[in-house]
RNA sequence: GCCCGCAUCGUCUAGCGGUCAGGACACCACCCUUUCAAGGUGGUAACCGGGGUUCGACUCCCCGUGCGGGUACCA
């Protein structure tokens, strides 16, 4: 199996975008085929400079990497589009020497003109082949220099396929438009180009969003038109938002990378993509890329869109994250807990892990234990349910125990502790408070022994210190 | 307007004629517990509506409704 992905270069990659061509890849790894990249920038006016770049960043952050196309090379190329513009054109010439495609000379106006009256009408909005009983014309206006397209020629009858994810879907032709092949600047548009390039490039399933079920019609008449063999088709279901409208650059769904840039694992995002529209049929949902590629298959794609759900990444990140190995996580956190040493991240670990949910968290997590650990502002001290005496009591004698070696067992040093509070009639798990917010500023965050511990007698005692000596105030 | 597609808990989904309609996220409760988490246990919660077909429909067919998409010299 041959697969591709086909962005094109008008802004970075979302959720949607991304997911398809996920799937797309796992087709193409699952069954031991390639994965082809290819730039469509036959839109000049939207093309936005730096987007290819950034599509093929986001695409390799997430271990997406292609066989063929830009970067990489391969026997079928080139791969942007702007660079086969002599391709196009001669298949073009082909059709019109076959009768498939014919030159249209008329102007926007006409054109839009003719819509509303087809729309007004009730009738289909479709070329009403107005030029091509003129051929004749036509071709002396092309001499003259007039502005033209080149059109396809849609033959009457009814389109058929057997789309791998939607199953039969048909078209009555009479309702196809003839479609503009080549645009006036020359350029190809997207429905010659993308028949031209999937078969020069061997495609065997066309895997892209359900928004272009509509022209696909015309791309197997294409086909056709060419003698050529079409490709399995799949079309995928969109990815929507909270608002349940489709993800779209224009409302501002957001670029893959800053999912990155916020601490979420590739492999989580990964996991949760493939979960939009996919489901293995048994009840695993923690999967590894590896695991999906074992998994995956296109058949096994759900025919409904989907509405992204950040608390699911949420989580799914969280599980990924726990399941990292010591040393991964370690290696990972570098960027996240800067200028620190392998040594102290490999300690901090134990403390952060089953508390993060993104990367992120455990910047702020550890943030007390590398720093100072300045008070949360609307942090209730001494907490509630512990009396100003039980508090200094205990802040005391945490101070005494730490002095005297308590670190060093740090369970033994709890219990006495423990039992202090006791003989004040306070539950430990009210009077520990008074603990954490000493030594971390709040009443959440890491296990506060292993927090003293790590910053070490000094720094606990001026920081028990301190919390005491607020309350003499 | 015309064409196409889709429809199971709030969300992601399993289901492919006979199930107490299953799981996950979220939510709630309890347990564990030095906080917060994590983990464990339990709970609330769904087949869009109407007709058919059938001994029997979430499942098949039709209609309606809702939603999505297309309808460009954008992809």
């Amino acid at each position: 199996m041959r697969t591709r992905f086909a962005p094109s270069p008008t802004g970075p990659l979302h959720f949607g975008s991304v997911r398809t061509a996920l799937f797309a890849w796992l087709a193409a790894r699952a069954s031991g085929g390639q994965f082809v990249l290819r730039i469509e920038d036959t839109d000049q006016e939207r093309y936005l400079e730096d987007s290819e770049a950034l599509i093929m960043e986001t695409l390799l952050w997430l271990g997406l990497t292609w066989d063929e196309g830009p970067e990489v090379g391969g026997s079928h190329g080139p791969y942007v589009q702007s660079q086969r513009t002599a391709i196009y054109r001669e298949h073009a010439e082909r059709l019109v020497t076959g009768g498939a495609a014919y030159w249209c000379t008329c102007s926007p106006e006409r054109l839009t003109e003719m819509r509303e009256r087809q729309r007004a009408a009730s009738e289909p909005t479709r070329y009403d082949r107005h030029c091509l009983a003129i051929q004749d014309e036509v071709r002396r206006q092309r001499d003259e220099l007039v502005p033209a397209v080149l059109r396809q020629r849609i033959e009457p009858g009814r389109t058929r396929w057997d789309d791998v994810v939607r199953g039969e879907i048909s078209f009555d032709n009479a309702d196809i438009d003839d479609q503009v092949l080549l645009k006036s600047d020359g350029f190809p548009t997207y429905h010659l180009a993308v028949v031209v390039d999937d078969h020069l490039m061997d495609i065997t399933d066309v895997i892209r969003s359900d928004e272009w079920i509509p022209s696909t019609p015309k791309h197997l008449g294409l086909y056709q038109a060419f003698g050529w063999a079409p490709p399995r088709f799949a079309h995928v279901p969109p990815v929507l938002g909270e608002d349940r409208l489709k993800l779209s650059k224009r409302r501002g769904a957001r670029n893959v990378l800053e999912y990155g840039e916020l601490g979420y694992l590739a492999a989580a995002i990964v996991n949760a993509m493939a979960l939009l529209g996919w489901s293995s049929g048994t009840e695993q949902e923690l999967f590894t890329p590896a695991e999906l590629v074992e998994r995956f298959s296109l058949d096994r794609v759900h025919d409904s869109a989907a509405v992204f759900d950040p608390k699911r990444l949420d989580s799914l990140n969280g599980q990924h994250i726990r399941r990292l190995s010591v040393e991964e996580l370690v290696e990972q956190l570098e960027f996240w807990l800067l200028g620190t040493s392998k040594e102290t991240r490999r300690r901090l670990v134990p403390l952060l892990q089953e508390r993060m949910v993104v990367m992120r968290d455990a910047t702020s997590l550890a943030a007390p234990l590398l720093g100072d650990a300045p008070w949360d502002d609307d942090v209730v001290f001494p907490p509630r349910k512990v009396d100003g005496d039980t508090a200094i009591a205990l802040l005391d004698t945490a101070c005494a125990e730490v002095e005297s070696g308590g670190l060093d067992d740090l369970t033994a040093m709890r219990e006495r502790l423990t039992a202090l509070l006791d003989s004040h009639g306070v539950k430990a798990r009210d009077g520990f408070r008074v603990l954490y917010i000493a030594i971390l500023g709040r009443a959440q965050g890491v296990p506060v022994f292993d927090a003293m511990a790590f910053i070490g007698v000094e720094v606990s005692v001026r920081r028990l210190r301190a919390a005491r000596a607020r309350l003499e105030l």
